[in-house]
RNA sequence: GCCCCCAUAGUCUAGCGGCCCAGGACGUCACCCUUUCAAGGUGAAGAUCGCGGGUUCGAAUCCCGCUGGGGGUACCA
């Protein structure tokens, strides 16, 4: 445990007493990304965390922005609930939690955003535009020809109003555009990299509210961020570009915006934005592939975030108590598979205990069918997944390594395995098999959940056989687990257990003899 | 092309003008422990602080230029 450290207020937080409220803000347009998990993170840590500590009230809302209907994947927002739910964070205000400034999905607002954008036409800050996407390509090739920056030409930009009235009588499609200011300079101010200077003139009139009367990205998060009383906004780095948009908005509207925080992007080993491409990149992904959230956590938020360049292990109370806005980095990091899977083990091995652990493992296993779906603390297979887990917990990477490495101990009968790596290198297959007879005795009146005895027992064996120890465990070692890379001898015996050590030293035997006739013969 | 962001070892980072001929972690390599493999322990290699100019008694730290990487350039978010 990491001790709190002396707080002094952020520049950045609100005066005492008034509320610190942040959002993430996916679109269910697939699984959630692991840059998404991040921001997410980043949104609570400081909500619940820094902002809390500090003593103002900390909100962290959901908001699904599910306004391009021709992106929607159904299912998606359920997925989103259940990534942010297996991460560890919790949301005070959401679609599925209501709350006072709801509702939470953006398609249950669309009237809200139609209304704004009247507002906005109405102070000539919006027009209506009427150019058909045909023509829009167009623009953009002939700009493309001339070399010229691609951008709306701001052909509606000044119809007059009859036309307007004219070509909405007559039913034509139309979006509406923000009115983008045509000289000057726009100023964003960025927490994490300061302020940023933009010339109108390089901007053009985005749409704001679509032909289907859905509102772009640009209206719906300036419109629901106000009224949802947003005080930070915490998003990717990608959002920079449009950034002097919104505060362009906000300014139309009359607005005081929220302060922004672009958090750095996170790239592919390769470069680019990290993407399917390079293995796990969802967050139900590294669910599946048994990494656990408590690791994955750390590990990102050290993606971006440190403490002090030292600390590297922070348990999700820990990261409650240290994180701070202020010290996340604007430069991008490269996603660093290794690395989690450092942490994952480390997590396993170090941190879970091993009730825990064995617990995380069933889902793993039951698919496997090695263990009943349905184990838990008080099940009859319990004590033997406790037992394998504490046995090979050192060696776990993810929980998906469990059904490979456990097997032998959670099934009667082994895998078929190859019967030469019975005998150790530069050994006697013969005298291999005479020293399996040997053990097979020696044992006979050994109990072998005594693990001190065993070993005693064993190595007076390996004496009396002239033998090195090592020469003899090794053929043990593969009749017990059919593999020569185990966890320590006697604590194997131990869990495999009397009845199954006994079989197991018999087929040994049984397929060292078969294969020892087979190469006489082939001889 | 245009706009913008970023820049300390292969990777994540500490550093916010002298404590740094640069600290920690992952990865790599070696050794130790040892019944195998892990885990663990110890140690090593690895960064002309992207390059070039300034500012300063003094720069990884401040300023400018360049280069490189990345993002944006949709009636997607």
């Amino acid at each position: 445990m990491i001790a709190p450290a002396a707080e002094t207020a952020a520049s950045y937080l609100p005066p005492a007493g008034a509320p610190v409220r942040v959002r993430f803000a996916p679109s269910p347009t697939g699984s959630l990304h692991v840059g998404g998990g991040r921001t997410a993170l980043f949104d609570w840590l400081f909500a619940h965390g820094e902002a809390r500590r500090s003593g103002r009230d900390g909100a962290f809302l959901l908001r699904i922005e599910d306004t391009d209907q021709n992106r929607l994947v159904e299912g998606a927002t359920q997925g989103i609930y259940d990534a942010l739910s297996w991460f560890g964070l919790t949301w005070d205000e959401g679609p599925d939690k209501g709350g006072p400034l709801g509702p939470y999905t953006q398609s249950e607002r669309t009237a809200l955003y139609q209304e704004h954008a009247e507002t906005l036409i109405s102070r000539g800050h919006a027009y209506r535009c009427f150019c058909t996407p045909e023509r829009l390509e167009r623009v953009r090739q002939e700009q493309q020809a001339r070399k010229e920056p691609p951008g709306y030409d701001r052909h509606c930009r000044d119809l007059d109003p009859a036309t307007v009235a004219a070509n909405r009588e007559s039913g034509l499609p139309s979006v509406v555009r923000f009115a983008m200011p045509r000289d000057g300079e726009t100023r964003v101010h960025d927490l994490i990299r300061g302020e940023i200077v933009y010339r109108n003139a390089t901007i053009d009139d985005r749409v704001l509210l679509k032909s289907d009367g859905f509102p772009t990205y640009h209206l719906a998060n300036v419109v629901d961020d106000h009224l949802m009383a947003i005080t930070h906004i915490l998003r990717g780095d990608e959002w920079i570009p449009t950034a002097p948009l919104h505060i362009r908005l906000y300014a139309a509207f009359g607005w005081e915006p929220p302060i922004l925080a672009h958090m750095p992007l996170i790239l592919a080993p390769g470069g680019g934005k990290l993407s399917k491409r390079h293995g796990a990149s969802a967050m139900e992904e590294f669910r599946a592939n048994g990494f656990i959230p408590e690791a994955l956590m750390n590990y990102l938020a050290l993606l971006g975030w440190s403490l002090d360049g030292e600390t590297e292990i922070f348990s999700k109370d820990d990261l409650l108590e240290r994180f701070t806005l202020g010290r996340v980095s604007p430069s991008p990091a490269t996603f660093d598979h290794a690395k989690l899977r450092w942490f994952n083990q480390h997590y396993i091995n170090h941190v879970l205990s091993v009730g825990d652990l064995a617990l995380r493992l069933v889902p793993f296993l039951a698919d496997a069918g090695l263990v009943p779906s349905e184990t838990g603390p008080n099940h009859p297979a319990f004590p033997l997944l406790r037992d394998a887990s504490a046995l090979l917990k050192d060696r776990l990477e993810t929980l998906a390594d469990a059904p490979d490495l456990m097997g032998f101990l959670l099934r009667d009968e082994l895998d078929p395995y190859d019967a030469a790596l019975l005998v150790p290198k530069k050994a006697d297959p013969l005298a291999t098999l005479e020293a399996l007879v040997a053990v097979q005795e020696a044992l006979a009146d050994v109990d072998v959940t005594d693990e001190a005895a065993t070993e005693a027992r064993l190595r007076a064996l390996a004496e009396t056989l002239g033998m090195k120890a090592g020469q003899l465990f090794m053929p043990i070692r593969v009749a017990i687990t059919g593999r020569t890379q185990s966890p320590g001898l006697f604590e194997t015996l131990r869990v495999v257990g009397p009845d199954r050590v006994r079989a197991r030293l018999a087929a040994a035997i049984a397929l060292l003899r078969r294969h020892g006739d087979e190469s006489l013969s082939a001889d």
